[in-house]
RNA sequence: GCCGGGAUGGUGGAAUAGGUAGACACGCAAGACUUAAAAUCUUGUGGCCAUAUCGGCCGUGCGGGUUCGAUUCCCGCUCCUGGUACCA
């Protein structure tokens, strides 16, 4: 007997959703079978899905990281239904700060973090149930990797951007050009104090001066630029990690200093990466955001003398016209300029000004408009165009790394000029015609007075002829000018890519191909040398020897976004040796169908990758000129907090023995009483449990203390791990096991429950909020995880991370399955015909569910899919010609279950291969629609009306209704609205 | 500061061309099953008023506007949030 109800037992167990066994069954199947293998099959369309590469950091995966990857698995899967030839890559960004800053801590190599950190995240991703070809996973910081974004840099360092031709061009022929006939008529890129010179002048230049010559106009190539330089940590600091002009680790002062860097003239590209925009299908947003970074303005470029001297102050300015209002000249604090130009009587305040100001972060000094400071510097310089002397100032609102780091202060229109103006007692003198009673204003488009040759004219007349001026005289020009700068490609760090660059007399030079991958060198610390050298400066023989002798290597790394640059080809032909991925296979993948990944890369890696797939396609190594057609960007999942409430120890008693500590009560208030105790809203019953409580708690720890009462009742409130949580609800057992110190809490509860206060905040360790997606799929299954986070709302949305809805999710899961099986859970399909309701809701999901993947949509189709199953749970539904589909339907979103039930429906192969059911109109075609009637805008009445009813015979049937007559209290409507299909409005 | 994004019941959210606000789900409440609990199932559930069955008023962050009709469009705010060039 006992054997028998054992048995059946064990029955009903088998039959029932058993996520676990599924999964683990299945995950294998693709595994084995190579499901996703993705191979150029150029008689199938290609769809080229991409999830943005991720750093694999010590925490592991929460679930924050994955919804992304999991609307890009669905669309992926869904197009392989669709017949689509489909390439779904996962991958590394492995070099990055935090395993260096690990590694400084501890010495462990950043290299065995990294791999570590790897595999977690690789045992993670596959629990999801991914359709990754997990055969083309790459990683940056391997050097089969970077040898190809050392050779992408090679290739930079070997071109230079032309102008006529548009594109990059070889150094090579800008070599050959410049011995034939110099440089007067080449139209390139290059740094701005590049000088004209001669063939014949080239061809007697030494091979050093040549070399200096042609890095003013290699894409990639050497420049001073300001950095946060921490002297005590012997390093350079993001802007992150500097906070009030100190070091965030370790509070250590921060001064900008000047450094030589590798750089990349991506403005050569500035224009390109514009009009690019305009191909490509991503949000307007963050197009948007492009556009403003790249800040495209037209205007003009103008030399002010400086009086007494033969120094000039190059300025750029938007504003040409506004030139006979300048009032007086500022200068960023850390221009050279600055320094120069303060006379010995101001030297004290401007110096003093001077060093204060220019260790200010740009960023503080953006965003602090209320603080007005600047110093005169004691010098003049001379309008050229009225022949003025005006003051020459300091001032912090203007950025070195910004136009040319002076401004011609326009008071009466710019905003910020009249604000300095006013707070210093400066000119400030009107130009365009209008009221200044509220301060200056632009006035752009009004007319031009006081202002010599340009008074009468408009903006743009005057513009035109100011430029012409200019260019007469030779102290100006009309200029086109962009707000983003040439991007700064080396790091004074360890954990990075080495630059394939030695230096022979001071110059650089690159190393031989055949010596690629420059291999990253072991050093004894990860840390600057004691003269401040980068943490390569510590490597052994870090030299390249050559046959005329041996030189020194670069010291910098690469950046973080070299390697993530160019990564979306290397999936394509992830093994290739000889090549950083082969033609034929790019061109088959071509762009990015679909790439998903966070919008806080808009101004970063998204514009430094379209920036390498220009140049490449310059090259003629890929065929494609913009890398991402399609984008969507996920919005950041917060955490979401739970807090415990501790009531504090505020009591009066005595001790027996002065050496002997009480020891403190860990008693826990629900929040019920929580909020009471916060708005003093406690009544005396609950006041004297609280109390009494406590009394007891403290009198059973400290039995030799006399207690006289509790003061006040206060609370402390205190992060409690998210994961203990279920619901609001804290699991007390698991509370008291969390932490040593809460073994003996106790707690005040409400109906039995101690229910926990909550908050949004990001998700990070310290505040326990982190939730990893191992123990959602150890409690719900992977089908649940996928289904959930789509299930919380709309993708690109930023939400805070909460579970309680996550039962519901697996109940439909649950539902699901029992579609398929009876009673006794045995698998039951009939192959009778389905009814007309049956195929009706099966129609209604498929064509949501195509009208959804068009938008991108994934956490409305979860509630069709859940409507549909409702519907078909009610009408007893268990007909083969509805759930076969329907099991197609749902296995982007829950392959597992999918694939088993369609296992269970007697296919051998993968639900994969399968053919997404065809949408039938005929299905959901209705006759009848019941109109909402309005009165005055307000729903009043329902009408059930055939829908093949006219306009007069709906207004007719509107106002024969009884609920419509009592509003219209026997008059006549004014007016009458009529949308057949949709509303009928009636106005009183 | 500048450049982006967001705000709808107790909660996550739906309303895809300006046309029934609150689909779907969670939670909660009541009931069924059970010795009991859990699980499951059924019903109800924006707020206020009400003759609590007819029904009415209010309601999509705040203040205005356009419209027969606004969560949706326009103008002006508030708060939260991403980026701001060495986090990736």
């Amino acid at each position: 007997m006992q054997a028998f109800s054992q048995k059946i037992k064990k029955i009903s167990i088998m039959a029932e959703y058993n996520f676990r066994e599924i999964e683990q069954k299945w995950q294998g199947y693709w595994k084995n079978k190579g499901t996703f293998k993705a191979e150029v099959d150029t008689n199938r369309p290609k769809f080229y899905s991409l999830d943005m590469f991720p750093y694999p950091s010590g925490a592991g995966l929460h679930v924050g990281h994955p919804l992304g990857y999991i609307a890009s698995d669905i669309v992926s899967r869904f197009k392989m239904l669709k017949g689509f030839n489909v390439l779904h890559p996962m991958g590394y960004d492995s070099f990055g700060l935090p395993a260096e800053q690990y590694a400084i801590q501890t010495g462990q190599h950043p290299a065995i973090t990294t791999e570590q950190n790897i595999t977690r995240y690789t045992e993670q991703l596959k629990n999801i149930g991914f359709a990754f070809d997990w055969d083309r996973e790459v990683r940056t910081s391997d050097p089969s990797y970077y040898k190809w974004t050392q050779w992408i840099f090679m290739q930079l360092f070997s071109s230079y951007y032309d102008h006529d031709a548009d594109k990059a061009l070889s150094i090579d022929s800008l070599i050959s050009r410049f011995e034939k006939e110099g440089n007067g008529k080449v139209k390139a890129v290059c740094d701005d104090d590049t000088p004209t010179f001669s063939a014949a002048e080239w061809n007697s230049f030494s091979e050093k001066e040549k070399q200096e010559m042609l890095l003013k106009y290699r894409l990639t190539f050497l420049a001073e630029t300001t950095v946060n330089w921490c002297p005590a940590l012997g390093t350079v600091l993001s802007n992150d990690e500097v906070k009030d002009g100190f070091s965030e680790r370790g509070g250590h002062p921060v001064e900008r200093k000047k450094m030589m860097q590798w750089s990349m003239r991506i403005t050569a590209y500035a224009d390109r990466l514009l009009q690019g925009l305009e191909k490509v299908d991503w949000s307007e947003p963050i197009k948007e955001m492009q556009r403003n970074w790249i800040g495209k303005s037209i205007g003009a470029e103008v030399l002010f003398d400086v009086k007494g001297s033969d120094k000039k102050i190059k300025v750029f300015t938007t504003r040409v016209d506004t030139i006979y209002g300048v009032t007086y000249l500022a200068l960023a604090p850390e221009s050279d300029l600055a320094s120069e130009l303060v006379t010995d009587d101001q030297r004290d305040t401007a110096e003093a000004y001077i060093n204060v100001a220019k260790n200010r972060s740009e960023r503080e000094r953006m965003s602090d408009v209320k603080t007005i400071s600047g110093a005169f510097t004691g010098s003049y310089a001379i309008n050229p165009f009225n022949g003025e002397e005006i003051q020459i100032w300091v001032a912090d609102y203007v950025l070195a790394g910004y136009g040319t780091g002076a401004v011609m202060a326009v008071p009466a229109h710019d905003e910020r000029d009249y604000n300095f103006a006013k707070h210093f007692g400066l000119e400030i003198r009107q130009v365009i015609k209008g009221s200044m009673e509220n301060g200056s204003f632009p006035g752009k488009g009004g007319l031009i007075i006081n202002s010599g040759m340009i008074s009468g004219l408009y903006m743009k007349d005057a513009m035109q002829k100011c430029i012409e001026f200019l260019e007469e005289k030779g102290i100006g020009k009309g200029k086109i000018q962009f707000r983003m700068r040439d991007a700064i490609f080396t790091r004074q760090r360890y954990w990075g890519e080495p630059l394939p660059v030695y230096f022979k007399d001071g110059l650089p030079y690159l190393i031989e191909e055949k010596d690629l991958p420059l291999v990253l060198p072991e050093v004894d610390k990860y840390l600057p040398t004691e003269d401040g050298e980068p943490p390569l400066g510590r490597a052994k023989d870090w030299t390249y020897k050559t046959a005329d002798g041996e030189y020194p290597l670069e010291l910098s790394t690469m950046p973080g976004w070299a390697g993530s640059s160019w990564y979306f080809f290397r999936y394509m032909d992830p093994k290739n040796d000889s090549v950083f991925a082969d033609k034929a296979k790019t061109d088959y993948w071509g762009a990015v169908d679909l790439y998903i990944g966070g919008s806080e890369h808009a101004t970063g890696h998204l514009l430094y990758s379209r920036f390498w797939t220009k140049f490449l396609y310059d090259l003629g190594v890929v065929s494609i000129d913009e890398p991402f057609q399609k984008m969507i960007n996920q919005g950041m999942i917060q955490g979401r907090s739970n807090f415990v409430y501790r009531i504090k120890p505020l009591f009066t008693g005595s001790k027996e023995n002065e050496s002997e500590k009480a020891i403190l009560p860990m008693i826990f208030v629900s929040k019920g009483y929580q909020d009471k105790i916060e708005s003093d809203k406690l009544s005396s019953e609950e006041k004297k449990l609280i109390e009494d409580k406590f009394k007891e708690v403290f009198k059973r720890l400290n039995p030799s203390y006399s207690y006289e009462s509790l003061q006040k009742i206060e609370t402390s409130a205190m992060h409690v791990d998210v994961n203990i949580v279920h619901n609001d609800q804290l699991n007390l057992d698991k509370f008291k096991t969390w932490r040593p110190d809460l073994a003996d809490a106790e707690f005040i509860l409400e109906d039995g429950k101690y229910i926990c206060g909550s908050e949004v905040e990001k998700m990070s360790k310290s505040k326990y909020n982190v939730v990893n997606p191992d123990d959602i799929i150890e409690r719900y299954g992977a089908d649940t995880l996928r289904l959930y986070e789509m299930f919380l709302g709309p993708l690109e949305q930023f939400k805070p991370w909460n579970t309680n809805g996550i039962d519901g999710v697996f109940k439909f899961l649950r539902k699901v399955w029992n579609l398929y099986h009876n009673a006794a859970g045995e698998f039951a399909v009939s192959d009778a015909p389905a009814s007309k309701e049956e195929m009706k809701a099966l129609h209604k999901a498929i064509k949501k569910l195509e009208e959804d993947m068009a938008n991108y949509s994934f956490n409305t189709s979860v509630s069709s899919f859940m409507i549909c199953v409702n519907e078909l749970t009610a009408l007893k539904c268990n007909k083969r010609e509805v759930l076969e589909p329907l099991a197609i339907l749902i296995s982007p979103y829950a392959p597992h279950i999918a694939e088993e039930l369609w296992s269970l429906l007697g296919h051998s192969g993968s639900i994969t291969t399968s053919k997404f059911p065809e949408f039938k109109e005929e299905y959901l075609v209705e006759s009848n629609f019941e109109y909402p009637v309005m009165i005055n805008g307000k729903m009043r009445a329902k009408l059930d009306l055939p829908l093949s009813l006219s306009v007069p015979e709906i207004e007719k049937a509107a106002l024969e209704d009884v609920h419509v007559q009592k509003w219209l209290e026997g008059k006549a409507p004014k007016k009458v609205i009529i949308v057949p299909g949709k509303i009928v409005n009636l106005v009183v």
